[in-house]
DNA sequence: TTAATAAAAAATGTCGACATTATGGGTGCG
DNA sequence: CGCACCCATAATGTCGACATTTTTTATTAA
Protein backbone atom coordinates (compact mmCIF):
# COMPACT_ATOMS: atom_id res chain seq x y z
CA UNK A 1 0.00 0.00 0.00
CA UNK A 2 1.24 3.63 -1.09
CA UNK A 3 1.50 6.14 1.38
CA UNK A 4 -0.12 9.34 -0.16
CA UNK A 5 -0.74 12.92 0.97
CA UNK A 6 -4.01 14.17 1.67
CA UNK A 7 -2.78 16.78 -1.59
CA UNK A 8 -2.88 13.45 -3.64
CA UNK A 9 -4.18 14.90 -7.08
CA UNK A 10 -4.35 11.36 -8.58
CA UNK A 11 -7.65 10.74 -6.47
CA UNK A 12 -9.16 13.71 -7.17
CA UNK A 13 -11.87 15.35 -9.56
CA UNK A 14 -10.22 18.07 -11.39
CA UNK A 15 -12.16 20.50 -9.53
CA UNK A 16 -9.93 19.53 -6.79
CA UNK A 17 -7.16 19.73 -8.72
CA UNK A 18 -7.76 22.66 -9.81
CA UNK A 19 -8.24 24.73 -6.35
CA UNK A 20 -4.95 23.38 -5.21
CA UNK A 21 -3.28 25.21 -8.55
CA UNK A 22 -5.62 28.16 -8.51
CA UNK A 23 -4.89 28.59 -4.81
CA UNK A 24 -1.52 29.11 -5.42
CA UNK A 25 -1.68 31.04 -8.16
CA UNK A 26 -3.72 33.77 -6.45
CA UNK A 27 -1.68 33.10 -3.11
CA UNK A 28 1.71 33.56 -4.81
CA UNK A 29 0.10 36.43 -6.76
CA UNK A 30 0.19 35.43 -9.95
CA UNK A 31 -2.83 36.61 -10.44
CA UNK A 32 -3.49 39.93 -8.85
CA UNK A 33 -6.29 41.42 -6.09
CA UNK A 34 -9.08 42.67 -8.15
CA UNK A 35 -8.02 40.43 -11.07
CA UNK A 36 -11.23 39.32 -13.37
CA UNK A 37 -10.76 35.38 -13.64
CA UNK A 38 -12.05 35.21 -17.36
CA UNK A 39 -13.41 31.42 -18.11
CA UNK A 40 -11.28 31.96 -21.35
CA UNK A 41 -7.78 32.24 -19.52
CA UNK A 42 -8.46 29.36 -16.85
CA UNK A 43 -9.53 27.14 -19.33
CA UNK A 44 -6.01 27.38 -21.06
CA UNK A 45 -4.22 27.92 -18.11
CA UNK A 46 -5.72 24.72 -16.17
CA UNK A 47 -6.98 22.62 -19.53
CA UNK A 48 -10.19 21.68 -18.05
CA UNK A 49 -13.92 23.17 -18.92
CA UNK A 50 -15.75 25.55 -16.95
CA UNK A 51 -17.66 23.26 -15.00
CA UNK A 52 -14.65 21.99 -12.45
CA UNK A 53 -13.35 25.37 -12.67
CA UNK A 54 -16.71 26.89 -11.42
CA UNK A 55 -16.52 24.20 -8.63
CA UNK A 56 -13.18 25.17 -7.75
CA UNK A 57 -14.06 28.95 -7.98
CA UNK A 58 -17.09 28.15 -6.05
CA UNK A 59 -14.98 26.67 -3.23
CA UNK A 60 -12.25 29.49 -3.13
CA UNK A 61 -15.42 31.61 -3.00
CA UNK A 62 -16.09 30.38 0.41
CA UNK A 63 -12.42 30.81 1.28
CA UNK A 64 -12.71 34.25 0.56
CA UNK A 65 -9.91 33.79 -1.94
CA UNK A 66 -12.26 34.99 -5.02
CA UNK A 67 -15.61 37.04 -4.74
CA UNK A 68 -18.46 36.43 -7.11
CA UNK A 69 -20.96 38.91 -9.33
CA UNK A 70 -23.65 37.30 -10.77
CA UNK A 71 -23.37 37.59 -14.39
CA UNK A 72 -20.16 39.33 -14.04
CA UNK A 73 -17.95 36.10 -13.07
CA UNK A 74 -15.72 35.85 -10.69
CA UNK A 75 -12.50 38.16 -9.51
CA UNK A 76 -9.46 37.71 -6.89
CA UNK A 77 -10.50 39.04 -3.77
CA UNK A 78 -9.51 42.59 -3.47
CA UNK A 79 -6.81 43.43 -0.72
CA UNK A 80 -6.83 46.01 1.99
CA UNK A 81 -5.04 47.61 4.69
CA UNK A 82 -8.18 47.13 6.71
CA UNK A 83 -8.46 43.49 6.22
CA UNK A 84 -4.78 42.86 6.29
CA UNK A 85 -5.15 43.90 9.93
CA UNK A 86 -7.98 41.85 10.62
CA UNK A 87 -6.74 38.67 9.27
CA UNK A 88 -3.57 39.57 10.87
CA UNK A 89 -4.81 40.10 14.20
CA UNK A 90 -7.46 37.29 14.07
CA UNK A 91 -4.38 34.83 13.26
CA UNK A 92 -2.80 36.01 16.61
CA UNK A 93 -5.34 35.79 18.42
CA UNK A 94 -6.47 31.87 17.08
CA UNK A 95 -2.76 30.51 17.17
CA UNK A 96 -2.44 32.28 20.73
CA UNK A 97 -5.66 29.82 21.32
CA UNK A 98 -4.12 26.78 19.67
CA UNK A 99 -0.82 27.11 22.26
CA UNK A 100 -2.59 27.61 25.05
CA UNK A 101 -4.90 24.65 24.77
CA UNK A 102 -1.34 22.76 23.17
CA UNK A 103 0.32 23.53 26.16
CA UNK A 104 -2.41 22.02 28.65
CA UNK A 105 -3.01 19.15 26.31
CA UNK A 106 0.65 18.40 24.66
CA UNK A 107 2.02 14.91 25.71
CA UNK A 108 5.59 13.85 25.16
CA UNK A 109 5.09 13.16 21.32
CA UNK A 110 3.86 16.91 20.91
CA UNK A 111 7.33 18.30 22.56
CA UNK A 112 9.31 15.98 20.41
CA UNK A 113 7.57 17.10 17.27
CA UNK A 114 8.57 20.53 18.22
CA UNK A 115 11.81 20.05 19.15
CA UNK A 116 12.68 18.28 16.07
CA UNK A 117 10.74 20.67 13.72
CA UNK A 118 12.77 23.31 15.51
CA UNK A 119 15.96 21.87 15.06
CA UNK A 120 15.22 21.38 11.31
CA UNK A 121 14.27 24.98 11.06
CA UNK A 122 17.33 26.21 12.63
CA UNK A 123 19.32 24.23 10.32
CA UNK A 124 17.55 25.50 7.03
CA UNK A 125 17.84 29.42 8.91
CA UNK A 126 21.87 28.50 9.26
CA UNK A 127 21.97 27.76 5.22
CA UNK A 128 19.30 30.73 4.71
CA UNK A 129 21.57 33.13 6.02
CA UNK A 130 24.04 32.07 4.06
CA UNK A 131 22.52 32.38 0.95
CA UNK A 132 21.35 36.04 1.61
CA UNK A 133 24.76 37.13 2.10
CA UNK A 134 25.90 35.85 -0.95
CA UNK A 135 24.63 38.28 -3.49
CA UNK A 136 25.26 36.47 -6.02
CA UNK A 137 23.17 33.64 -6.30
CA UNK A 138 19.27 34.72 -6.17
CA UNK A 139 17.96 31.48 -7.47
CA UNK A 140 19.00 29.32 -4.96
CA UNK A 141 18.03 32.17 -2.48
CA UNK A 142 14.94 31.94 -3.35
CA UNK A 143 14.91 28.55 -3.21
CA UNK A 144 16.25 28.20 0.23
CA UNK A 145 13.97 30.56 1.03
CA UNK A 146 10.82 28.47 0.03
CA UNK A 147 12.60 25.61 2.50
CA UNK A 148 12.62 28.23 5.12
CA UNK A 149 9.22 29.05 5.15
CA UNK A 150 7.73 25.44 4.64
CA UNK A 151 9.82 24.52 7.81
CA UNK A 152 8.92 27.68 9.97
CA UNK A 153 5.25 26.86 8.73
CA UNK A 154 5.88 23.25 10.10
CA UNK A 155 7.29 24.29 12.96
CA UNK A 156 4.39 26.28 14.16
CA UNK A 157 1.94 23.72 12.97
CA UNK A 158 4.04 21.30 15.21
CA UNK A 159 3.17 23.87 18.08
CA UNK A 160 -0.29 24.24 17.34
CA UNK A 161 -1.08 20.73 16.60
CA UNK A 162 -1.15 19.92 20.30
CA UNK A 163 -4.70 21.53 20.88
CA UNK A 164 -5.86 18.16 19.39
CA UNK A 165 -8.28 20.03 17.58
CA UNK A 166 -9.67 19.29 14.13
CA UNK A 167 -11.80 22.65 13.78
CA UNK A 168 -9.64 25.33 15.16
CA UNK A 169 -6.58 23.78 13.01
CA UNK A 170 -8.82 24.27 10.13
CA UNK A 171 -9.78 27.55 10.68
CA UNK A 172 -5.54 28.23 11.57
CA UNK A 173 -5.31 26.68 7.92
CA UNK A 174 -7.65 29.31 6.33
CA UNK A 175 -5.98 32.17 8.48
CA UNK A 176 -2.54 31.28 7.49
CA UNK A 177 -3.05 31.03 3.75
CA UNK A 178 -5.05 34.31 3.19
CA UNK A 179 -2.29 35.78 5.59
CA UNK A 180 0.37 33.99 3.45
CA UNK A 181 -1.20 36.39 0.39
CA UNK A 182 -0.33 39.15 1.83
CA UNK A 183 3.01 38.30 2.91
CA UNK A 184 3.97 36.98 -0.45
CA UNK A 185 2.44 40.20 -2.30
CA UNK A 186 4.66 41.86 0.03
CA UNK A 187 7.68 39.84 -0.84
CA UNK A 188 7.45 40.74 -4.41
CA UNK A 189 8.56 43.89 -3.75
CA UNK A 190 10.87 44.15 -0.88
CA UNK A 191 14.26 42.35 0.02
CA UNK A 192 14.48 40.40 2.94
CA UNK A 193 17.51 41.06 4.75
CA UNK A 194 19.16 38.73 7.51
CA UNK A 195 18.08 40.33 10.20
CA UNK A 196 14.69 39.35 10.07
CA UNK A 197 15.73 35.86 10.56
CA UNK A 198 17.65 36.37 13.56
CA UNK A 199 14.89 38.00 14.98
CA UNK A 200 12.86 35.57 14.19
CA UNK A 201 15.42 32.63 15.46
CA UNK A 202 15.51 34.69 18.87
CA UNK A 203 11.51 34.33 19.23
CA UNK A 204 11.72 30.94 18.40
CA UNK A 205 14.32 29.59 20.85
CA UNK A 206 12.26 32.24 23.56
CA UNK A 207 8.76 30.06 22.86
CA UNK A 208 10.17 26.84 22.93
CA UNK A 209 11.86 27.14 26.43
CA UNK A 210 8.21 28.56 27.31
CA UNK A 211 6.42 25.94 25.64
CA UNK A 212 8.76 23.27 27.02
CA UNK A 213 8.53 24.82 30.57
CA UNK A 214 4.78 24.58 30.08
CA UNK A 215 4.39 28.45 30.60
CA UNK A 216 1.03 28.76 29.14
CA UNK A 217 0.78 33.24 29.32
CA UNK A 218 4.43 33.62 28.28
CA UNK A 219 3.82 31.10 25.35
CA UNK A 220 0.37 32.38 24.56
CA UNK A 221 1.84 36.30 24.08
CA UNK A 222 5.37 35.37 22.52
CA UNK A 223 3.44 33.62 19.84
CA UNK A 224 0.93 36.79 19.54
CA UNK A 225 3.62 38.70 19.21
CA UNK A 226 5.24 36.60 16.63
CA UNK A 227 2.79 36.54 14.36
CA UNK A 228 2.16 40.74 14.39
CA UNK A 229 5.66 40.83 13.79
CA UNK A 230 5.43 40.70 9.73
CA UNK A 231 1.89 42.52 10.25
CA UNK A 232 3.49 45.86 11.02
CA UNK A 233 6.14 45.52 8.56
CA UNK A 234 3.53 44.69 5.80
CA UNK A 235 0.89 47.47 7.21
CA UNK A 236 3.35 50.29 6.96
CA UNK A 237 4.58 49.73 3.39
CA UNK A 238 1.95 50.35 1.17
CA UNK A 239 1.91 47.85 -2.02
CA UNK A 240 -0.61 48.06 -4.64
CA UNK A 241 -4.00 48.25 -2.97
CA UNK A 242 -6.31 47.54 -6.06
CA UNK B 1 -33.82 52.43 -4.12
CA UNK B 2 -34.49 49.16 -2.30
CA UNK B 3 -32.72 47.60 0.76
CA UNK B 4 -32.15 44.08 0.92
CA UNK B 5 -30.27 41.67 2.42
CA UNK B 6 -27.22 39.68 2.08
CA UNK B 7 -29.29 36.43 1.66
CA UNK B 8 -31.30 38.05 -1.37
CA UNK B 9 -32.01 35.40 -3.29
CA UNK B 10 -32.52 37.50 -6.56
CA UNK B 11 -29.47 38.97 -7.38
CA UNK B 12 -27.78 35.54 -6.97
CA UNK B 13 -27.35 32.69 -9.24
CA UNK B 14 -28.81 29.51 -9.02
CA UNK B 15 -25.68 27.76 -7.11
CA UNK B 16 -25.58 30.65 -4.46
CA UNK B 17 -29.97 29.70 -4.03
CA UNK B 18 -29.28 26.23 -3.93
CA UNK B 19 -26.80 26.91 -0.79
CA UNK B 20 -28.94 28.43 1.13
CA UNK B 21 -31.31 25.86 0.35
CA UNK B 22 -29.19 22.99 0.89
CA UNK B 23 -27.60 24.07 3.60
CA UNK B 24 -31.08 24.74 5.35
CA UNK B 25 -31.56 21.01 4.34
CA UNK B 26 -29.08 20.18 6.03
CA UNK B 27 -28.76 21.94 9.57
CA UNK B 28 -32.42 20.99 9.52
CA UNK B 29 -32.21 16.97 9.45
CA UNK B 30 -34.11 16.69 6.26
CA UNK B 31 -31.10 15.23 4.87
CA UNK B 32 -29.86 13.07 7.43
CA UNK B 33 -26.22 12.90 8.51
CA UNK B 34 -23.97 10.15 6.02
CA UNK B 35 -26.58 10.02 3.47
CA UNK B 36 -25.83 10.11 0.01
CA UNK B 37 -27.03 13.15 -2.09
CA UNK B 38 -27.69 11.46 -5.49
CA UNK B 39 -27.58 14.46 -7.92
CA UNK B 40 -31.39 12.81 -9.58
CA UNK B 41 -33.07 13.82 -6.27
CA UNK B 42 -31.36 16.94 -5.72
CA UNK B 43 -32.89 18.23 -8.89
CA UNK B 44 -36.02 17.04 -8.50
CA UNK B 45 -36.25 18.62 -5.24
CA UNK B 46 -34.15 21.77 -6.03
CA UNK B 47 -34.96 22.16 -9.73
CA UNK B 48 -32.02 22.93 -11.07
CA UNK B 49 -29.69 20.92 -13.51
CA UNK B 50 -26.48 19.13 -12.06
CA UNK B 51 -24.05 22.41 -12.53
CA UNK B 52 -25.39 24.93 -10.25
CA UNK B 53 -25.78 21.83 -7.41
CA UNK B 54 -22.32 20.72 -8.12
CA UNK B 55 -21.18 24.29 -7.73
CA UNK B 56 -23.77 24.38 -4.40
CA UNK B 57 -21.75 21.14 -2.97
CA UNK B 58 -18.59 22.60 -3.61
CA UNK B 59 -19.49 25.58 -1.46
CA UNK B 60 -20.66 23.31 1.04
CA UNK B 61 -17.75 20.83 1.02
CA UNK B 62 -15.70 23.68 2.04
CA UNK B 63 -17.95 24.80 4.93
CA UNK B 64 -17.62 20.88 6.32
CA UNK B 65 -21.74 20.55 5.67
CA UNK B 66 -20.69 17.43 2.85
CA UNK B 67 -18.04 15.32 2.27
CA UNK B 68 -17.49 14.13 -1.19
CA UNK B 69 -15.45 10.85 -2.62
CA UNK B 70 -13.92 10.88 -6.52
CA UNK B 71 -16.82 8.96 -8.66
CA UNK B 72 -18.81 8.46 -5.79
CA UNK B 73 -20.34 11.61 -5.23
CA UNK B 74 -21.44 13.55 -2.79
CA UNK B 75 -22.71 12.42 1.13
CA UNK B 76 -23.65 14.72 3.99
CA UNK B 77 -21.11 15.43 6.48
CA UNK B 78 -21.15 12.16 8.92
CA UNK B 79 -21.49 13.38 12.36
CA UNK B 80 -20.11 12.18 15.41
CA UNK B 81 -19.07 12.50 19.43
CA UNK B 82 -15.89 13.60 18.79
CA UNK B 83 -17.31 16.14 16.17
CA UNK B 84 -19.98 17.13 18.60
CA UNK B 85 -17.72 17.89 20.97
CA UNK B 86 -14.42 19.39 19.03
CA UNK B 87 -17.13 22.10 17.74
CA UNK B 88 -18.98 23.17 20.62
CA UNK B 89 -15.50 23.54 22.28
CA UNK B 90 -13.98 25.53 20.08
CA UNK B 91 -17.23 27.51 19.69
CA UNK B 92 -17.09 28.48 23.21
CA UNK B 93 -12.99 29.74 22.95
CA UNK B 94 -13.94 31.64 19.68
CA UNK B 95 -17.29 32.75 21.19
CA UNK B 96 -15.38 33.91 24.27
CA UNK B 97 -13.04 35.06 22.15
CA UNK B 98 -14.91 37.99 20.58
CA UNK B 99 -16.83 38.42 23.67
CA UNK B 100 -13.06 39.81 25.10
CA UNK B 101 -12.45 41.57 22.02
CA UNK B 102 -15.96 43.42 22.35
CA UNK B 103 -15.77 44.10 26.02
CA UNK B 104 -12.09 46.21 25.02
CA UNK B 105 -13.40 48.03 21.65
CA UNK B 106 -17.40 47.86 21.74
CA UNK B 107 -19.53 51.54 22.25
CA UNK B 108 -22.34 52.81 23.13
CA UNK B 109 -24.43 51.97 20.10
CA UNK B 110 -23.12 48.38 20.89
CA UNK B 111 -24.39 48.20 24.28
CA UNK B 112 -27.50 49.69 23.11
CA UNK B 113 -27.85 46.66 20.68
CA UNK B 114 -27.24 44.71 23.59
CA UNK B 115 -30.35 45.71 25.38
CA UNK B 116 -32.75 45.76 22.51
CA UNK B 117 -31.90 42.67 21.61
CA UNK B 118 -32.19 41.83 25.43
CA UNK B 119 -35.74 43.18 25.54
CA UNK B 120 -36.77 41.36 22.48
CA UNK B 121 -35.39 38.16 24.02
CA UNK B 122 -37.09 38.47 27.05
CA UNK B 123 -40.98 39.22 25.47
CA UNK B 124 -40.46 36.00 23.43
CA UNK B 125 -38.98 33.84 26.14
CA UNK B 126 -42.05 35.18 28.11
CA UNK B 127 -44.54 33.85 24.95
CA UNK B 128 -42.61 30.97 24.48
CA UNK B 129 -42.84 29.63 28.29
CA UNK B 130 -46.57 30.21 27.80
CA UNK B 131 -46.46 28.35 24.91
CA UNK B 132 -44.83 25.25 26.03
CA UNK B 133 -46.79 25.01 29.26
CA UNK B 134 -50.13 24.65 27.33
CA UNK B 135 -49.34 21.30 26.11
CA UNK B 136 -52.31 21.42 23.96
CA UNK B 137 -51.19 23.87 20.41
CA UNK B 138 -47.88 22.06 19.19
CA UNK B 139 -47.73 23.85 16.31
CA UNK B 140 -47.61 27.36 17.85
CA UNK B 141 -45.17 26.09 19.74
CA UNK B 142 -42.65 25.14 17.31
CA UNK B 143 -43.14 28.44 15.72
CA UNK B 144 -42.42 30.44 18.78
CA UNK B 145 -39.11 28.42 19.55
CA UNK B 146 -37.94 29.20 15.93
CA UNK B 147 -38.43 32.37 16.92
CA UNK B 148 -36.98 32.44 20.15
CA UNK B 149 -33.89 30.88 18.72
CA UNK B 150 -33.73 33.46 15.93
CA UNK B 151 -33.52 36.23 18.57
CA UNK B 152 -31.33 34.24 21.16
CA UNK B 153 -29.13 34.45 18.04
CA UNK B 154 -29.65 38.36 17.57
CA UNK B 155 -28.91 38.65 20.83
CA UNK B 156 -25.57 36.80 20.86
CA UNK B 157 -24.79 38.32 17.59
CA UNK B 158 -25.40 41.74 18.84
CA UNK B 159 -22.74 40.71 21.94
CA UNK B 160 -20.07 39.58 19.51
CA UNK B 161 -20.33 41.84 16.65
CA UNK B 162 -18.63 44.36 18.97
CA UNK B 163 -15.78 42.54 18.28
CA UNK B 164 -15.28 44.81 14.77
CA UNK B 165 -13.89 41.81 12.97
CA UNK B 166 -15.17 40.52 9.70
CA UNK B 167 -13.04 37.78 9.63
CA UNK B 168 -13.47 36.25 13.14
CA UNK B 169 -17.59 37.06 12.92
CA UNK B 170 -16.92 35.07 9.76
CA UNK B 171 -15.26 31.89 11.69
CA UNK B 172 -18.15 31.95 14.74
CA UNK B 173 -20.88 32.39 11.86
CA UNK B 174 -19.44 28.52 10.40
CA UNK B 175 -19.10 27.35 13.96
CA UNK B 176 -22.94 28.13 14.79
CA UNK B 177 -24.08 26.49 11.76
CA UNK B 178 -22.22 23.15 12.09
CA UNK B 179 -23.40 23.18 16.28
CA UNK B 180 -26.98 24.11 15.37
CA UNK B 181 -26.91 21.03 12.92
CA UNK B 182 -26.45 18.79 15.73
CA UNK B 183 -28.94 20.62 18.39
CA UNK B 184 -31.25 20.52 15.43
CA UNK B 185 -30.92 17.06 15.39
CA UNK B 186 -31.35 16.40 18.72
CA UNK B 187 -34.60 18.65 18.95
CA UNK B 188 -35.95 15.96 16.80
CA UNK B 189 -35.95 13.13 19.40
CA UNK B 190 -36.29 15.00 22.46
CA UNK B 191 -38.73 17.53 23.56
CA UNK B 192 -37.20 21.00 25.99
CA UNK B 193 -39.30 21.75 28.72
CA UNK B 194 -39.45 25.59 30.81
CA UNK B 195 -36.65 24.61 33.20
CA UNK B 196 -34.13 25.27 29.94
CA UNK B 197 -35.21 29.16 29.29
CA UNK B 198 -35.37 29.75 32.94
CA UNK B 199 -31.73 28.88 33.44
CA UNK B 200 -31.20 30.69 29.67
CA UNK B 201 -32.56 33.75 30.99
CA UNK B 202 -30.55 33.80 34.49
CA UNK B 203 -27.41 33.26 32.35
CA UNK B 204 -28.29 36.46 29.61
CA UNK B 205 -28.92 38.60 32.74
CA UNK B 206 -25.37 37.73 34.43
CA UNK B 207 -23.92 38.18 31.31
CA UNK B 208 -25.73 41.30 30.40
CA UNK B 209 -24.65 42.73 33.67
CA UNK B 210 -20.82 41.65 32.74
CA UNK B 211 -20.70 43.05 29.25
CA UNK B 212 -22.44 46.52 30.79
CA UNK B 213 -19.98 46.71 33.46
CA UNK B 214 -17.24 45.70 30.91
CA UNK B 215 -16.07 42.93 33.78
CA UNK B 216 -14.38 41.16 30.78
CA UNK B 217 -12.73 37.75 32.05
CA UNK B 218 -16.46 37.23 34.04
CA UNK B 219 -18.23 38.03 30.59
CA UNK B 220 -15.74 35.70 28.79
CA UNK B 221 -16.59 32.66 31.39
CA UNK B 222 -19.85 32.99 31.44
CA UNK B 223 -20.31 33.05 27.87
CA UNK B 224 -18.17 30.18 28.08
CA UNK B 225 -19.96 27.75 30.00
CA UNK B 226 -23.67 29.20 28.36
CA UNK B 227 -22.48 27.77 24.96
CA UNK B 228 -21.20 24.40 26.80
CA UNK B 229 -24.47 23.59 28.22
CA UNK B 230 -26.40 22.30 25.35
CA UNK B 231 -23.46 20.68 24.77
CA UNK B 232 -23.66 18.59 27.81
CA UNK B 233 -27.13 17.47 26.94
CA UNK B 234 -26.21 17.08 23.22
CA UNK B 235 -23.33 14.40 24.78
CA UNK B 236 -25.52 12.33 27.08
CA UNK B 237 -28.05 11.34 24.76
CA UNK B 238 -26.88 9.42 22.16
CA UNK B 239 -29.06 10.16 19.52
CA UNK B 240 -28.54 8.39 15.69
CA UNK B 241 -24.66 8.87 14.95
CA UNK B 242 -25.08 7.33 11.46
C1' DT C 1 -15.69 67.34 -29.08
C1' DT C 2 -18.90 65.18 -26.14
C1' DA C 3 -22.96 62.55 -24.99
C1' DA C 4 -26.31 59.43 -25.98
C1' DT C 5 -27.73 55.54 -28.64
C1' DA C 6 -27.49 51.38 -31.18
C1' DA C 7 -25.24 47.49 -32.90
C1' DA C 8 -21.55 44.01 -32.32
C1' DA C 9 -18.68 41.25 -29.66
C1' DA C 10 -17.57 38.76 -25.71
C1' DA C 11 -18.51 36.49 -21.47
C1' DT C 12 -21.42 34.26 -18.17
C1' DG C 13 -24.62 30.67 -16.40
C1' DT C 14 -27.27 26.71 -17.41
C1' DC C 15 -28.62 22.50 -19.52
C1' DG C 16 -28.45 18.06 -22.00
C1' DA C 17 -25.46 14.53 -23.73
C1' DC C 18 -21.60 11.34 -23.36
C1' DA C 19 -17.80 8.68 -21.62
C1' DT C 20 -16.18 6.61 -17.46
C1' DT C 21 -16.75 4.50 -13.20
C1' DA C 22 -19.24 2.38 -9.44
C1' DT C 23 -23.08 -0.63 -7.82
C1' DG C 24 -26.07 -4.64 -7.47
C1' DG C 25 -27.81 -9.08 -9.01
C1' DG C 26 -27.30 -13.35 -10.90
C1' DT C 27 -24.51 -17.28 -12.35
C1' DG C 28 -21.24 -20.75 -11.94
C1' DC C 29 -17.55 -22.85 -9.47
C1' DG C 30 -15.16 -24.56 -5.57
C1' DC D 1 -23.33 -22.91 1.27
C1' DG D 2 -20.08 -19.33 0.34
C1' DC D 3 -17.24 -16.76 -2.83
C1' DA D 4 -15.54 -14.88 -6.99
C1' DC D 5 -16.69 -13.31 -11.42
C1' DC D 6 -19.38 -11.08 -14.96
C1' DC D 7 -22.90 -8.42 -16.80
C1' DA D 8 -26.70 -4.94 -16.59
C1' DT D 9 -27.97 -0.95 -14.45
C1' DA D 10 -27.26 3.34 -12.41
C1' DA D 11 -24.63 7.35 -11.13
C1' DT D 12 -20.79 10.45 -11.55
C1' DG D 13 -17.77 13.92 -13.83
C1' DT D 14 -16.79 16.43 -17.88
C1' DC D 15 -17.50 18.78 -22.09
C1' DG D 16 -19.70 21.45 -25.82
C1' DA D 17 -23.65 24.14 -27.08
C1' DC D 18 -27.11 27.72 -26.29
C1' DA D 19 -29.69 31.51 -24.33
C1' DT D 20 -29.04 35.67 -21.68
C1' DT D 21 -26.53 39.38 -20.04
C1' DT D 22 -22.70 42.44 -19.99
C1' DT D 23 -19.08 45.00 -22.19
C1' DT D 24 -17.06 47.14 -26.06
C1' DT D 25 -17.29 49.43 -30.38
C1' DA D 26 -19.44 52.18 -33.84
C1' DT D 27 -22.73 55.77 -35.06
C1' DT D 28 -25.32 59.81 -34.77
C1' DA D 29 -27.04 64.04 -32.85
C1' DA D 30 -26.41 68.12 -30.14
Amino acid sequence: MIEMGADDSSNENFAGQVVNQLKLDILNGYFTPGEKLKMARLKERYHVGVSPLREALSQLLVEQLVVVENQRGFRVHPISKAELADIYHTRAHIESLCVKLAVEQGDDAWEAGIVASAHQLKKAAVLLNATLSDAADSDSARDNMQKWEALHHGFHSAITSGCQSPTLLDVRRSLYEKASRYRNLWLKQHMVNNQVFDANQKDHDELMDALLSRNSDLACQLVYEHLLGPFKLLQNSDFDYA
